[in-house]
DNA sequence: TCCAACATGTAACAAGTTACATGATTTG
DNA sequence: CAAATCATGTAACTTGTTACATGTTGGA
């Protein structure tokens, strides 16, 4: 059977609190998007197959006077799949899918030019991205400049925003080292 | 219609050489193989469609007496699809899913000496990983410290390679770090 | 002569995306 | 009262994985 990281990382949120379909959506779009997401039509699909096979219940909420909102909760046997997957260790690790990167490997015969446009497009998107997790991150973190405080349930939230904010500022360094290079190729081409 | 980024990353392989589905499966096990792959599986079924779709030919290639190997090139169209899809920007930037990272958000709950298990084995991964980057790096460019003469062709690889090697120093650095910081947490609470 | 690597495929299934479909609630 | 957001779902399709299946070639 195939690994099921759905299926953990909707366990993970509901180890939280419970949650709806539609709050768990919202979840795949703030920190926890920056390393797994999935789109609504997946999520309800899977919270159906998680109810059948008892890993969570489920109970109803009234959002106003007719709208019923379907909460899940995790049961004992979820509690349990989802310790037991945290706690396990990796023997590999997976392709980390890059699209720009992949782009970048097939550069013969591309103008200059249009090199350029590439590298700089994808640092707005990054630069970008960046200033929103550092938005994020001093919303919830502030000035504070000691995180050894953070009980066990905001150090998981810290640690995610870190390693994000990490990664992107990494990647925005690599991207200009690289287009100092490729104009610096060209001009000694003069 | 989908991304096809595998159809893209099959002809951008193409555009270097001709291959057969053999080759174009091994390639995804070295440099590019950091930011997208594909199991041979998948290729062969790949490569049937878009030679129905003639963005690639196919010839025979004797390899012994009887062993037929299915030789891939670019067709004009393929090579057209390519470059479009090389110098497409993109208007924003897919999630990249990391398991690690994931479970790191789940981690209330975990006891400490668990914590720094993780931990320490992702970082056994990561090294090791970082290890055989370097390796290919210096087999590929050796001490030649001025890429700016490389010529268009290795421009890619090296790209490519350095990207990899940053992120995966990126990582460790990351790692260290948190795994530190965790652990002045806890001695703060003695 | 055996084994690893070379070489190609299919079938069944799981995971993920896009589009379609509907209705309630809140806010300006 | 209109629009944005809340809220849940299904259908068709694409993409990706695992397992099954077979045969060749080169080297120790």
């Amino acid at each position: 059977m195939a690994r099921r990281i759905l299926k953990f990382s909707i366990l993970g949120l509901l180890s939280k609190q419970d949650m709806s379909g539609y709050d768990i959506t919202i979840e795949f779009t703030k920190a926890i998007g920056q390393f797994w997401s999935a789109k609504h039509s997946q999520i309800y699909v899977e919270l159906k197959k998680l109810l059948d096979e008892d890993s969570i219940s489920q109970y109803i909420e009234m959002a106003g006077v007719k709208l019923e909102k379907k909460m899940y909760c995790l049961t004992t046997k979820g509690k349990e799949e989802l310790q037991k997957w945290v706690l396990e260790l990796d023997d590999s690790v997976e392709t980390e899918k890059d699209i720009f990167a992949l782009k970048l490997y097939f550069l013969k015969d591309i103008p200059k030019q249009e090199i350029h446009s590439l590298f700089n497009n994808q640092l707005q998107l990054r630069e970008k991205k960046l200033f929103n997790l550092q938005k994020q991150f001093s919303f919830l973190f502030g000035n504070q400049q000691n995180p050894i405080y953070l009980d066990s349930e905001e150090l998981g939230h810290y640690l995610v925003l870190t390693k994000a904010i990490s990664r992107e500022e990494n990647y925005i360094s690599w991207l200009n080292g690289s287009l100092d290079l490729i104009k610096k190729a060209e001009d000694s081409l003069t």
